[in-house]
DNA sequence: GGGGATGTTCGACGAATGTCGAACAACGGT
DNA sequence: ACCGTTGTTCGACATTCGTCGAACATCCCC
């Protein structure tokens, strides 16, 4: 019912990295299972969002996603009942050349 | 009263930036006022904390001092009724290359 | 030693955040 | 057309965080 002519996808709020305030990237990295999520995605590739087996729910999952993705720091694919997400590592590196060398480096404490 | 021969000045709580997590040293980073500071401090040197002005009371500014401290990202210097803080930036660059560069380049966003 | 300056600490308060289960939505196969 | 899979959204809840005024501490100077 409500059949508004609309059954799609639109893939939500993307924003352009050189738009999201640098506090909000940083807060969007300062978070342990995001971190995990960030460090996954940067030698995965890409991955469905299924795939990331922290120890939270996965409405806490989806709610991590959404950060990042809000953040400018993920783009989501969506694909059947799946979504696939992957780093915008490109950007990153353009806009904050150093910082996500300095996040995946196995020296970085804790 | 209550001599106990220790007029003294601890200063309280700098541990080594290696011992700090990355998500505390994001968090730390992650708030507008602190951002402010931490530039401020950069292009400074050294600076009272009475000097940061930004439109919060002496005690928040007390407070955001306090975070970035024990965040391992400032140094305290005790001299008369002052304290003068400065930015650990030798041990920042050299555990997270290009954060701090990242952070003061005028091209971040907001 | 009294007074003023500089900071810190102590509640208190509202806003934001991380977490969850349950309900919902969309898709694919059988 | 159903059902299971995958993921999102919706309250709800506890915790943390930023903020303030007021009280306290420490030092310097007269």
């Amino acid at each position: 019912m409500s059949n508004n002519g609309y059954t799609g996808h639109m893939e939500p709020h993307e924003p352009d990295l050189a738009e999201v305030p640098v506090t909000a990237v940083l807060a969007a990295l300062a978070d342990d299972v995001r971190l995990q999520i960030v460090r996954a995605l940067a030698e995965g590739g890409e991955r469905s969002c299924g795939t990331f087996e922290f120890g939270v729910s996965k409405a806490t999952r989806s709610h991590h996603l959404k950060v990042l993705r809000e953040a400018g720091l993920t783009r989501t694919r969506a694909a059947g009942t799946s979504r696939y997400v992957r780093l915008r590592r490109d950007e990153l590196d353009r806009l904050y050349p150093g910082l996500l060398n300095a996040l995946l480096d196995p020296r970085t404490p804790a």
